[in-house]
DNA sequence: CAAAAATTGTGAACTAGTTCATAGTTCGCT
DNA sequence: AGCGAACTATGAACTAGTTCACAATTTTTG
């Protein structure tokens, strides 16, 4: 499944190729970094299957997770715009295919096409109301909400039901919702003992959609 | 003074006509919503003077503000890429001038002008850096911590020291950091007493670079 | 398949931060 | 100049969430 804008999705053949000479091709086991907080950046990164986590570590082994990444979706393309160090970390959640391709030859690429530019925009308009509604939902809401609202965010309808799949441990959701691992359990108890979800092995099943999201 | 990428910056003469005849220009005293989270939205707005603040609030009263806007910077792009309503509200801080310009005008000047389109990626992959590491202050941090972040962001020199000037209330800084107005001020309390700041009628000065910033 | 590693579950003690209440200050306005 | 509104300051009670400790289960790996 292609999730995201393909960056590279209707060029023409020729685009195609010229790109295509230029990307490198590479597989990530579950949990290697493919990129690293404070790093020089010089190349941006298509993920061609599996997932990844956008994600900012502090000294003591705690970790916040910005955001998640669908095959389809490019990442690591903000220093090409302020050339700063790298802002966060992205690690491979499972395996995955990633392609990368250099600010040099992306740039050549994005000055030939104006439609490349455009999608771009958007992506970065995309990630930035995420972002925001993100620091809203950290400053006002409480963690049982804040767990609701990203079951609700990271389920994909299976057979008519919402479900949250692989891979995430619980432990990935405390990251995604700023709290302790506990809590995001207890939570999920909660959750479960009011009948809004169905915690399985290896996912959860979102029975009413109403999930008790309180400001 | 001017800050943030202007977005019209060198344009030519016969350009700069072309978009000045379809600013509008509009003063809003300091409170004044300027555009609220949920509307519809079909322009963007530019600040010639004052400052104004980007915020969600939630049913009760409760704000956070998201960032705050320097005359010269613009902001109400994001949903020209999405067609979502507004994400945040901005309001004044103070007294602005703003010029507003339709999504229909902007597009066509983006279009023409690869430079204007750069200008206005360079904007979005700076807001978004600055968004996600607000993500993680707020996550990993405890108050004190984001406190003190927010005072160093805030400041700017003023004769070779760091102050934090008008017009910021404690309550705004609270807004900031997603804490209580209280926190805030014993925050600011503690940090005077350990020789960090020194506190005025409007203004707090940064007395050593060092702020208590721990994870 | 067995051992090791990672994940889940839960109680109990603790603590950072909120909320409430109230008083003193400063600001803005007519 | 004087009055009401907004802002600052601070103590005390409360609570949401963390941290710790440990057991049970599941997954991974040699």
């Amino acid at each position: 499944m292609l999730n995201g804008i393909p960056l590279f999705g209707d060029l023409n053949a020729s685009q195609l190729d010229s790109i295509g000479a230029q990307l490198a091709m590479r597989v990530y086991e579950k949990g290697d970094v493919i990129l690293r907080q404070g790093d020089i950046a010089d190349s941006l990164f298509i993920i061609v299957s599996g997932q990844a986590k956008v994600y900012m570590s502090d000294d003591n082994h705690r970790e916040v997770i910005i955001s998640t990444l669908l095959p389809g979706e490019f990442f690591g393309e903000v220093p090409l715009f302020d050339n700063e160090p790298r802002s966060a970390s992205v690690a491979a959640l499972d395996r995955c295919h990633v392609q990368s391709l250099s600010y040099k030859a992306f740039k050549k690429t994005v000055d030939r096409s104006p439609d490349i530019a455009r999608r771009l925009m958007v992506t970065l308009a995309a990630r930035l109301r995420h972002a925001d509604r993100q620091i809203g939902t950290l400053a006002l809401m409480n963690i049982s909400s804040r767990v609701s609202r990203a079951l609700l965010e990271l389920a994909i309808m299976s057979n008519g039901q919402r479900v949250v799949g692989e891979p995430f441990t619980q432990k990935d959701l405390a990251g995604m919702v700023g709290a302790s691992r506990e809590m995001v359990n207890r939570t999920l108890r909660d959750l479960t003992e009011q009948g809004f979800i169905a915690v399985h092995r290896k996912s959860i099943t979102i029975l009413n959609e109403n999930l008790p999201i309180s400001f």
